[in-house]
DNA sequence: TTGTATGCGTTATCAT
DNA sequence: ATGATAACGCATACAA
């Protein structure tokens, strides 16, 4: 039970004067006569009149809005990686509507559906680990709303995409575990479907190959990004013939259970396996061991998202050619991959 | 660069008929003439007609949208609840606006703000961290706006609450400590503007006067939720002439860094310092030792929350008296506060 | 400097 | 069963 909010109307009756003249008034068109402008704020002001954004959006066809759509919220990239596009649109003069798949296909479908009919200008977009079929992006795409696609994005998609360079950060980590001696080093990837994680395993692959240790992928499991999904996979790897004497997680949020799984296991990271991941979430380096990880660019991922999705926007000749970002990593060393000989200690300690 | 949307005269001029007959039949009016219907609808399914929100929103007068505003989406336990929240609310019929305050009492206001011009109708919000001054919050309670605080909120306020009974919790949370040999506790609270952190020291406090442990507030020290200015608080707790023996923390996300801190310094958990602490999110139990902590019932908080809102929402004579549910809390007992002496543990064995 | 009139895309109240 | 037409709250081109 509320009562009706006040409009421009309620001031130009009170006022005795028209709706355009409040409404200029209220935007602060210089051709406003000083008094009536303040008659107009005063009472405004009073009345603490909120203009109908929605009227607002419709009158001028545009909203200036546009959508991001994540899996969850609820894994730090994800959320790190709003707060960053966020800032970015705010500064550019666009609101933002958050929504989640909820790693969903049907969910992503009706949340762009949604996004849509609510007119948002463009989206953002990181794809729910369930899809497969790519027909609703497509559709975008054709209609040509303007679309960036981040970190979980397909191929053979005419979009513009941001990413990191996802095999050479698994190659490099991979090589990492093998300079400290690893030599059946196994690998838990995401689900299939998710371009990034093939990505992930073809590095590994390289990796491997390169130097000569490649088995099949006899060591390649796949997890869902749950925490029990993990904990079997885990179990798994840990009672093969030969268990792996290192590890390649496809993110922290599985290298967790997995470590948890191995400890109870009486395993001993680094020494018995040594363990290397993605996302270098804050929690990693709180966990024992720290956990040695890759380090995404949020920050600048996010920056970078919203600028190539502000091209489209404001591309007034014809639809925009698709660009890829591609941005480094870094791999942050910590306790769960170094496995200092005390040779190579001495070493480190007498050569600085 | 993208085409105008189709709208409903778009449709009405291509079958030479009426908007409203248009609108009628997209909505599924019983009245339609079958063939008309037939017609309409499929011309919309070829053009892909969306509805625009915006217009349907204006002209009806009702969003159906209510407003949520937390502190941080990248904390467990608040994007947990926005899960709950948005389920609940989809099931009512409502969607969501989500935002962040990111802590700041500033962008609190401008949340509101916009929310309000946006036409939502109804708020369910978590208060951040900087907010000390409520008169944003009071002007909504003024207007009649549906409210409901969860979690984060402030005394005085004339609007439903959903919250678990924190002193209750902190009491049994300090017993359990008490009860495993703990005989100098400290409590890493949080900023003490926050409500539910001084109900929590409210029943540290109680629970160690009641065994006669009580020694003032030397032991309780204030953090503000970040990781590094916990690291110093608790190495300045662990610097005392007496270091505690037993810790409670208002919040996972404390205690971890806390326990990395005071593993860095040689300290055993729980054998010199057994650790409670709250919110158990999913990685307490992965931590090692794993976390002992009390858990909130996320899932139930989030429907009651919802609920509440839809009473205002929905009553049609005067304003509603606002109503407070405090939700139960269960401790959860892992290995950080586990001190089982080998007699106790021989009784249990045995007994089992 | 201000007012009038029209439109934004839809719903809803009248007629017909 | 369908068609005009007036809202919804605001912006804006055109008049005055």
């Amino acid at each position: 039970m509320k009562s009706a909010p006040v409009t421009i109307k309620d001031i130009a009756k009170a006022l005795n004067i028209s709706i355009s003249t409040v409404s200029r008034a209220l935007r602060g068109m210089p051709e406003i006569h000083p008094d009536t402008r303040s008659a107009v704020m005063r009472l405004a002001e009073e009345w603490d009149y909120q203009p109908n954004q929605l009227a607002k959006n419709l009158a001028k066809s545009r909203t200036k809005t546009i959508g991001v759509i994540v899996p969850n919220l609820s894994y730090y990239f994800f959320s790190a990686m709003l707060n960053s596009i966020e800032d970015a649109a705010i500064q550019a003069g666009y609101s933002v509507l958050v929504c989640q798949s909820n790693e969903s296909y049907l969910r992503e479908t009706m949340q762009i559906q949604n996004l849509l009919r609510s007119q948002v200008e463009g989206f953002i977009l990181s794809l729910s680990r369930d899809t497969s079929n790519c027909a609703h992006v497509e559709r975008l795409i054709q209609k040509n709303v303007p679309l960036v696609l981040f970190d979980r994005y397909a191929d053979n998609m005419a979009a513009s995409k941001v990413m990191v360079d996802n095999r050479e950060a698994a190659f490099k980590a991979t090589e990492h575990l093998i300079e400290n001696g690893c030599r059946r080093i196994a690998f838990l990837a995401g689900p299939p479907q998710l371009v990034l994680s093939n990505q992930r395993l073809a590095g590994y692959r390289d990796a491997l190959t390169k130097h000569g240790l490649y088995m099949g992928d006899q060591y390649v499991f796949h997890c869902d990004y749950t925490q029990e999904n993990t904990l079997m996979q885990t179990l798994a790897l840990m009672s093969l013939p030969q268990p792996p004497d290192g590890l390649l997680t496809v993110s922290d949020r599985i290298a967790y259970p997995a470590m948890y799984a191995m400890k109870q296991k009486g395993v001993r990271i680094p020494d018995d396996v040594a363990v290397v991941s993605f996302n270098n979430e804050p929690l990693s380096s709180l966990f024992s061991p720290s956990l040695t990880s890759i380090s995404q660019p949020i920050q600048e991922m996010g920056m970078e998202t919203v600028r190539l999705l502000l091209r489209q926007l404001e591309a007034t000749d014809g639809p925009i050619t698709p660009e890829t970002t591609v941005m480094p990593t870094q791999l942050v060393v910590r306790e769960s991959s170094l496995r200092m000989k005390s040779a190579d200690f001495l070493n480190g300690v007498l050569s600085s």
